[in-house]
DNA sequence: TGTACATCAGTGAACGCGCGTTCACTGATGTAC
DNA sequence: TGTACATCAGTGAACGCGCGTTCACTGATGTAC
């Protein structure tokens, strides 16, 4: 049953990414190793030939889903990429959706390790969008809090929308409203 | 053994506001039946004589929780309202702090009764702040839209916050730049 | 290039453990007379 | 008001179950000669 070392370096990154999206879907304590092997395709027992335990590969699937957001993301105007981060599709699609919004939640509870590739997350995805048509205001400072406050804005509206029961006319308002808002925000005329 | 009525009463409320202190610090899978029961004071078989059921402690404890940040920040100004959720005791408090910001990650994963609860206490949080001294709009549904997208800015800065790890610039740079943000929105001169 | 042996990714049963839940029991409270 | 009995909040042992992890085993791959 040995396989080459290619193959194993794929099953392994396979394995990555299923619990990554699955991680997103159901949280870190809602999907197990079992049940996560079998999704990846294999059963449990070979879990430890590739990670020293559960929370190891919960810490590379985070570093995963956030730098797979971050090449959805990167080179995006702000004004696209808050249209889609705040799209009914991207709030209802969580295993393919942003891990900061999915997981951040789950994070502030779980391992400095962990927290600390969310900070990172947070850090790559600021250099990497592009600030767009912003006034006057070119100063590095005032950009990047333009973006941290971006960001925390965008993740509070759809994990509040989230919370919301399926379909509510509320969980939608929250995404409608945040989009305006935080576009208007961006634009040069201060529109409401 | 038996106790009185008014007592079993007490008890039942002391469990499920124990309960709902715990939930926010841990997330409902982090805190056991068990467990829950021997904070509370009590030996954990006692706990279904006034529970159906975990998910039904989980529900009410939401209720309770919600209702709770509800008596706290009713009808407090806006500002105040921002600068006290945007403080870093209220970060780091996260078992007395609001429920929503708690979780409302883990929310999105529960059951369509526990959403609807958020939904509610979002509803009742809208009609509880003050909008304070806005410009000239006092237009209601201008009003509603201005307080969810800054429930939804709060929220999103605060756990984002929570992700980075204790004690990172990052996490204190969220909470100052986002609340400078935040209460510039709501001011009537348009400061940065 | 061919042969002999070591390696190790993957298998599937088994481990101890803590979970949510059930149950027989206790004994003070509540109720009926 | 006093007595006899039913109720039921709380106790603590026990239940089945799924969890994360370990282990002996398999057999194709990788390596040494």
């Amino acid at each position: 049953m040995r396989v080459t070392k290619a193959q194993a370096q794929a099953n392994r990154a396979h394995i990555v990414e299923t619990a990554s999206a699955l991680f997103r879907e159901r949280g870190y304590d809602g999907v197990g190793v079992a049940e996560l092997m079998a999704a990846a395709g294999f059963t449990h027992g070979g879990f430890y030939k590739h990670f020293r335990s559960k929370a190891d590969l919960m810490a590379e699937a985070a570093a995963n889903g956030l730098s797979q957001s971050l090449v959805n993301s990167a080179g995006l105007d702000v004004t696209e990429f808050v249209n889609i981060y705040l799209s009914r599709a991207h709030r209802d699609g969580r295993d393919v959706g942003c891990t900061m919004a999915a997981l951040c939640g789950d994070a502030a509870r779980q391992s400095e390790e962990i927290k600390a590739t969310f900070a990172d997350g947070v850090e790559s995805l600021l250099a990497a969008l592009e600030p767009g048509d912003s006034p006057g205001d070119v100063d590095p400072h005032t950009v990047r809090a333009q973006m941290i406050d971006m960001l925390a804005h965008v993740i509070g509206a759809v994990v509040l929308s989230r919370a919301c029961p399926d379909d509510s006319p509320l969980a939608d308002e929250i995404l409608e409203v945040s989009r305006e808002k935080i576009l208007g925000t961006l634009s040069p005329s201060q529109a409401t």
